[in-house]
DNA sequence: TAAATTTTCTTGTATATACAAGTTTTGTGG
DNA sequence: CCACAAAACTTGTATATACAAGAAAATTTA
């Protein structure tokens, strides 16, 4: 168990867990250790225990029962991509490649944003950068991000081509997404679009605006999706 | 407070705070009172308080600021209809007309059923129900539900026009959602949807499956949807 | 040997309490 | 009257403990 300075118990034990579903050492269908079992392993109580293990039943990665124990279920946060040919054939990370089209820097808000900004945040400004996700080599996903530029110090070194930019931010600014929202609604390509995403003009398209309220008050992030659907679609959780 | 026979009371506390702001007696940016002031108000202690605050945030209803309070923010769960014209006029409930085209009954899972089935979801069938949503006169949503068919007696007859489903099962059979996945992507209208929601085919639509499960263990409902989104997205939370 | 019952183990709900850490309010001094 | 410090109030993390209720395992009985 690795219990990291500063970091409360709960968390450690939610990261410990997590990591081990991630790993394949605990299976889809597996019961985790009981709560009694857990306590004794990480000389802490039920209700710490239970804190962890409730974040990870919100997070999906277990399911509770009561009387019998805690299920591994599949890890599941944020989007994901799956073929739409059969529906467990999801699409694996070495198929995924992520390029960065504009790396992140510091911009203005575009005059037009569709969300409502706080004095905060305008004072702030934003870190703006763009990505393509291919998926077996197929252009896929466009996406448009805004992260409020507060407290992220040097945040334009990170590689977001092979680093998640959830776990960057989680790992190296200790930011974490708390509840967010999402607009989705399907449009028709235009020639920009059509362009990016290697479709004929008018095919539809998911489009989808996101908004990311993290742990920090103000630092809101938001993305703006455009996803070709036609082998791929968009598969998230709540 | 209304505390219902059998029910826990930090659930009891949640529907009270919930109400109290679906009421409009706390509004967005208020406090709510605080936890300890909660705890004489209901005659309990902080981790029961808190567990209810927790729920209520992660259900969006509140922010909690450490060492600050809870402060209220917008109700939100489930999907939304909103308009594309300015993202705070939402939909009224009065605006919103929902259809029962095929009203619940029980029938046999298809054959075809693009989710994974369990003996028992199998042996028990389902319930299957259509809805189209009028938003301001206009079909815009159209939705194929099927509920698996486990201890939901008399469910037939509800009546889903005028009541939310969610809201009827939780009320009614003590059902609750978990946790669901929904998978999202862009067609075009074929002859019967672009006849369904009135609209021309080849029409871009929002194509949704979603999958939820439930407190019951086999219980999981399925949700198909079609959705014209031209005038009204889609809006979600998690 | 199988069914029924009992025991054990599990998660769910809850009380009591304490200290840490962030924010607000109040009081004091210049 | 304003700035600073202290006090008070807030949420966050945690331990200890108990009983309720569901499920599994073990034991007993027919």
């Amino acid at each position: 168990m690795t219990k990291e300075p500063n970091t409360p118990l709960y968390k450690t034990l939610i990261g410990d867990l997590k990591k081990q579903i991630d790993d394949g050492h605990y299976r889809k269908g597996d019961l985790l250790p009981s709560e009694n079992e857990l306590c004794k392993r990480y000389s802490t109580t039920r209700p710490t225990v239970r804190q962890a293990l409730g974040e990870l039943a919100r997070m999906g990665y277990i399911i509770r029962r009561h009387g019998k124990g805690s299920i591994v279920s599949e890890p599941k946060n944020g989007l994901g991509i799956l073929s739409l040919k059969g529906s467990t054939a999801g699409v694996g990370r070495k198929n995924l490649r992520t390029e960065i089209l504009a790396k992140a820097q510091k911009t203005a808000w575009p005059a037009d944003f569709p969300y409502e900004l706080t004095e905060v945040q305008l004072t702030a400004g934003c870190l703006y950068l763009t990505r393509l996700r291919h998926v077996n080599g197929l252009p896929t996903l466009y996406e448009e991000t805004y992260i409020t530029d507060i407290d992220l110090p040097r945040f334009t070194v990170h590689n977001l081509e092979k680093n998640s930019l959830f776990e960057t931010l989680n790992k190296y600014h200790n930011v974490e997404i708390k509840e967010g929202e999402q607009k989705i609604w399907a449009v028709s390509a235009d020639k920009n679009l059509s362009k990016l995403l290697d479709v004929k003009p008018g095919k539809p398209l998911l489009h989808m605006k996101r908004s990311m309220q993290t742990n920090r008050p103000h630092l809101v992030i938001y993305s703006f999706l455009y996803c070709n659907t036609e082998e791929y679609f968009i598969q998230d959780y709540f």
